[in-house]
DNA sequence: CTTGTAGTTGAAGCCAGCTTTATGTCAGGG
DNA sequence: CCCTGACATAAAGCTGGCTTCAACTACAAG
């Protein structure tokens, strides 16, 4: 009945890597739990720490905190993750990675085809234009995964 | 001596696909030149397009607005760039393309050889600590490149 | 009991890269 | 001359992911 397995924030930002400040903010959104004292410090189970390890793989692959949150929240309520649990929520980050990589080579082919003409041109050019749409409606097709598109949707919602 | 192949905001917005604000947010950044109307109205030069056309196939590559601004900066002064000064500043993307397919490529092998253990460990794991420097001081390598970075030195310097 | 370190909160700040808003001016057709 | 639509500016807002600040409280060692 130790209560001494028990970490403070402090011992989990230095562990993890993770600031305090950061720790906090993510027991705000609900990606870690934290019981509290009598006097309303928190203080984390161990298993959190494995928790920060797959948020801080899942930030690395490139997901959101939204997306990080909804995986934690498949995780299985009530008892702690096994290894299993952990390489189920990870098994989709190779689909993910493949499309990146994907994306990426095919911008870089496009702009080996591209670096001899100087075109770029916007009607034409596949690095300027990658998804050969000259933009006629529409935000044209995704040539980059989120979160490496600089040219998206967001962009394009504007008008 | 024709004023008509000077192009208004709204024109080189429609064109080069970007919104007015954007257009308007560059020239104050530098990385347009405008002339003025009487009126205090923009005037663009043709040019400005194929200048546009550089600054998105660079934003899609990945470089900052500050970036572009450095390279825009080292075309000629006083002449039209020729399609030659285009391609020499888009040259050394391929590194840059190169070395970010070769750290998601590197991320996503040592996913693989993490899916079947779920470990995830804040010391070993090539995903949640992949330049496999348990944070002993200092930032730590580089894995991903910048701009694809989640846990870079923005964060670390925290501390 | 005192002291020092570590913890608490909410609100504000920061970064990039724009967009939106408010308010006002310009230009051209009728 | 008037109306309309395009243009002008400065300042504020937005997104995501935190960090920083100010003011205060808790806890353990001595």
């Amino acid at each position: 009945m130790r209560t001494t397995d028990l970490l403070t924030v402090g011992e989990i930002a230095r562990r993890s890597g993770f600031a305090e400040s950061a720790i906090r903010y993510y027991e705000g959104l609900g990606l870690l739990a934290a019981d509290r004292t009598a006097g309303n410090q928190r203080r984390f189970e161990r298993s959190t720490l494995r928790r920060l390890a797959f948020i801080r793989a899942a930030r690395n692959v490139g997901l959101s905190l939204t997306e990080v949150a909804a995986a934690l929240s498949s995780l299985p309520a009530g008892r702690t993750p096994t290894r299993a649990d952990w390489s189920r929520l990870s098994r989709g980050w190779r689909h993910r990675l493949d499309e990146q990589i994907e994306a990426l080579t095919a911008l870089r082919d496009g702009l080996d085809s591209c670096i001899g003409c100087g075109c770029l041109s916007l009607q034409r050019c596949a690095i300027s234009n990658p998804a050969d749409t000259a933009r006629a409606g529409g935000p044209g097709a995704a040539y980059l995964p989120p979160g490496l598109r600089r040219d998206d949707s967001r962009l394009a919602s504007a008008r």
